[in-house]
RNA sequence: GGAGGGAUAGCGAAGUGGUCAAACGCGGCAGACUGUAAAUCUGUUCCUUCGGGUUCCAUGGUUCAAAUCCAUGUCCCUCCA
């Protein structure tokens, strides 16, 4: 068996995780494309030391800010950990929330070979006509120049744009998803970012004061917009308000993600008492296990 | 007390007689997702039984026709006293 725990932020994802690692006797392996990092630790609510409660984890901190990390690493090595564990005679638990992560590893996303999509001086109309030459009947969004450098980038590899739908690589996974109405949720999350603010301040500080910019360190909630307030171009407020704002847009788009792409069973959180939704996914699981 | 400026959809903001249910941005809602995924992109957003109905501070007026012109009132802002 494999669990897999998904839901968007501030649900109470690395809580249930260390709930069942214990009664299940299981590892648990990141599935956070920000956690992946190390000293990105505040602003990706990664598990702390104490919160651990010494149960194994996997695939966090493996990475340096400045050094490149994609899907197609995580799908080679998060296969490779639940490998491992299940040698081990523990159970996998993926926990959280980077839907396409989740999805490259427990899938049979193929990958062809390591390699980082070249940009083109085309613009969008042309690299769209390109690959409709090639392919006519995938579908890709002319404005979303990100998919039509990648398409156009395989076309030159000379890779399909197989676009058929994957399937599931293992078979005994075991997908639960944890939620909460929108507005409880929007109040966690601004919560969570209030609590979090001076940590977060310095974290982002030190990586600045560096000089360090990268990938993640420009695309990461609560990273990108502290890097603008320390750039002068808006003003600390502004930059609080964003990293709020983001979150919140960010849950949205996990949600849709889960729910239309992963056959995800779904408990609703309960934030007074957490024991009834451990309760709730535990009975779950046993009900669903063949042994 | 005097002189100006302004009130437009959830918010900001265009529009200054008909082509206006009203550009655009934000926010909201919904969606896509096979190598940047905390990324990138799409649709929708007054009400509706989808025929239509009711809007642009309020009331009255001009006009075939008003968010746009006129009058009065209310509120807000700036400047002079």
């Amino acid at each position: 068996m494999i669990l897999c725990i998904v839901g968007p932020t501030a649900v109470g994802k690395t809580k249930l995780s260390i709930a069942l690692a214990k009664i299940f006797n299981g590892e648990i392996i990141n599935a956070d494309s920000v956690q992946i990092y190390k000293g990105l630790d505040v602003g990706s609510a990664k598990v702390t030391e104490a919160e651990k409660e010494n149960i194994k984890h996997h695939l966090l901190d493996i990475k340096e800010v400045d050094e490149e990390y994609t899907i197609y690493h995580y799908q080679k090595d998060c296969r490779q950990k639940i490998a491992e564990i299940k040698k081990k005679g523990k159970i996998p638990i993926l926990v959280g929330g980077s839907g396409l992560y989740i999805k490259s590893a427990l899938y049979d996303y193929q990958f062809s070979e390591e390699a980082k999509d070249k940009d083109y001086q085309y613009s969008n109309e042309i690299l769209y006509q390109k690959i409709k030459k090639v392919s006519p009947h995938i579908t890709i969004d002319i404005n979303n120049r990100q998919r039509l450098l990648r398409a156009y980038n395989k076309i030159v590899k000379n890779i399909s744009l197989d676009q058929t739908p994957a399937k599931p690589y293992y078979d005994d996974v075991l997908f639960i998803g944890l939620e909460t109405d929108s507005k409880t949720l929007y109040a966690k999350i601004d919560k969570r970012v209030d609590n979090m603010l001076i940590a977060l301040v310095d974290e982002v500080k030190a990586f600045y004061l560096q000089n360090l910019n990268s990938q993640v360190l420009q695309s990461a909630i609560g990273y990108k917009e502290l890097y603008a307030f320390f750039d002068n171009k808006q003003t600390f407020k502004e930059s609080i308000d964003q990293i709020k704002q983001n979150s919140r847009n960010y849950a949205k788009r996990q949600y849709t993600f889960f729910k239309h792409q992963l056959p995800v069973h779904w408990f609703t959180t309960n934030y007074q008492d957490f024991s009834v939704t451990i309760n709730n996914v535990v009975n779950y699981i046993l009900e669903n296990t063949q042994n």
